[in-house]
Formats: structure tokens, C-alpha cells, sequence
DNA sequence: TATTGTTATACTCTATAACTATA
DNA sequence: TATAGTTATAGAGTATAACAATA
């Protein structure tokens, strides 16, 4: 277990191959394809999948909270949840007593589909925990959840 | 260590917190932002990182191989390299018995260039290990490398 | 004065088709 | 006919500044 398979193809890739960002890099374009390839018959993106999912999660949402959750710009917000509401997935509701922001649920039909695209995910994510090999996935989760907060600092 | 630390503020994220490729970007995000900023310094960019590395690992490398080893499109290669050139950091020399393709190796600056580089990856590294926590380095980097040849079949 | 959503815009990455020169 | 490098271009994704309405 301690030398790497190959990753560059026919050639070395020299020190890259013990670097985890490059790894991080590989791993999440991999991972990546493949969920967006299990949620394209539902026509959603990643950033659609994951704002339903946290909108579910959060109802009553204003649209600058659910930015913050995905880290996505608040203007490039703007279309996401213009095409999602357009196809009835998402309702940008009144908030009483503030009249500049929005309150976005679901409607029946936003659960309903994400419902059925949280089967596509589970069906994903069992590809990747058989992908994942012998690692104890709670701690592969920890160790990643740390990762993210590496730059908080900077 | 069963529960999730607070990833998404201070509204919760539902089920995004446990999936795979969720927490693969957002530790893809903040490693890349760190080591971009450790390159910072010697106007590297991680592509021009990368391919330096991998010239070094691998003398006389042509373009072709080069974007096969770091994914980038040959299109999308080629700017990338008429710059390192341009900095006199790599050497688009001739393969003898077929003048269609380069012969790429380092220039000596390159060589120094990449040797100060590497040593703040060095750094960047070890910030990295100590955010990664008790997570066994190799089993993790083993998991990352297993997860890249995911789609594969696709 | 600050905040929410919006518009406009720009910059980086990535992807594809087509050209050239060689093989 | 196929390959290496190139050009041009288009599409995502992401970033900032500035505006209108509201707080």
C-alpha cells in the first residue's frame, strides 16, 4: 500500500502523486462526473441538486443564507433560483416583515423530483464507497470536513 | 466523531454534509486557495506548478504526454507553455526524427525556480497534514487515488 | 447607513472544431 | 490517413462593482 498506481498514464508524474491537492483535484473531478452523469435525467446541476437539497433542509431560506451554505456569490445565485422557480421546483415566498428578502421552499413538485434524484445519489453513492476501498469512510468524511476549513486563517 | 462539524454557517445542510463529493469540493476549494497562495510568491499558477514537476519527473516530455499526465486539453496547453517559455523556465527543444513534436525540458532557471517552489509545497504540505487530523496519510491519499479512476468505465 | 436581491461584467477553466506541418 | 502543435471560439463557473428597494 505504499507506492501509488498509475495516474499519469504511460509517464511519472513525480511528486505530484503524493500531493493532496492534486489527488483532491483527480478525486473530486472523478466523483463529480459521475453524480453529475446520475442527476442529468433529472435535469439538475449540482448547484440545483444542492440548493434543493439545503432548501429542504432550511425551509422558509432566505436566498443570501442559502448562498452562504454553498458558497455560492449571491449574484450568481440569481439565475439558479430564476430557472429553478420557473420549473415550479422552488417558491420565493413573502417574508413577514421584511420586504427585501425572500423565503424559498419547495413546492410538491420540487420534493417530489428531489426525492427521486436522492435515489440517483444514494445509487452514486455507493459506486463511490465501493471506489473508496478498505478506508473507514467516517473518518475519509472527518478528515475532508478538515480540509475545508484549512484557509479560514487567511 | 459521528457528527459533522458546522460546514454550511449557521443553517444546516441536510444530507450534503454526508455525501462524498460535497465535502470533495469544499476541501478541493480550500487546499487549492492555500497552495495558490503559497505559489503566489513565485508567480507560479498550479498549472505552471504542475507542469514543471512533471517535465522535471519526466526529461524531454512532449506537450501531448504533458496534458495527458495533468488532464488539460493540448489546446488549452498551449499558452501555458509559450509562457514558461517566454520566462525562460522551460525549453521547447527538437525531437530528432520527427520535427511535429517538442522535446520539453527545464532550463536551468526552471530547475531553481521549481526547487524554491517546492520547498514552499513542502510548507503548504505540512499545513495540510496538521489540518487532516489522525486520518492515516497514505490510507487517505490511497482513498483519493481509488476515488480518481472512478469514472473510468464511463 | 446597511442589507437583499439584482444587473452587468470580467476573468479563469475547460471543451471542441478546424487548420498546418509533419509523419 | 494519422499525429503534434496551434488557432479560434464557446461554454461553464466564479468574482466584483454598482444599482433599486427596503430596513
Amino acid at each position: 500500500m505504499a507506492t501509488r498506481r498509475s495516474l499519469g498514464g504511460d509517464i511519472g508524474l513525480g511528486d505530484l502523486e503524493n500531493q493532496v491537492g492534486f489527488l483532491l483535484r483527480l478525486a473530486q473531478v472523478s466523483v463529480f462526473k459521475h453524480l453529475i452523469a446520475a442527476l442529468e435525467p433529472f435535469d439538475l446541476r449540482l448547484t440545483d441538486y444542492s440548493a434543493l437539497l439545503v432548501i429542504e433542509a432550511n425551509p422558509e431560506l432566505k436566498q443570501q443564507s442559502l448562498g452562504e451554505a454553498l458558497r455560492i456569490q449571491r449574484p450568481n445565485l440569481v439565475s439558479i433560483m430564476d430557472a429553478l422557480e420557473r420549473r415550479g421546483l422552488v417558491k420565493r415566498g413573502s417574508v413577514p416583515g421584511d420586504r427585501r428578502s425572500y423565503a424559498l421552499t419547495l413546492t410538491p413538485e420540487g420534493s417530489a423530483l428531489l426525492a427521486r434524484a436522492n435515489e440517483a445519489q444514494a445509487r452514486h453513492e455507493a459506486d463511490v464507497d465501493a471506489a473508496l476501498g478498505p478506508i473507514d469512510k467516517a473518518a475519509f468524511l472527518d478528515a475532508l470536513a478538515r480540509l475545508s476549513q484549512l484557509s479560514d486563517g487567511d
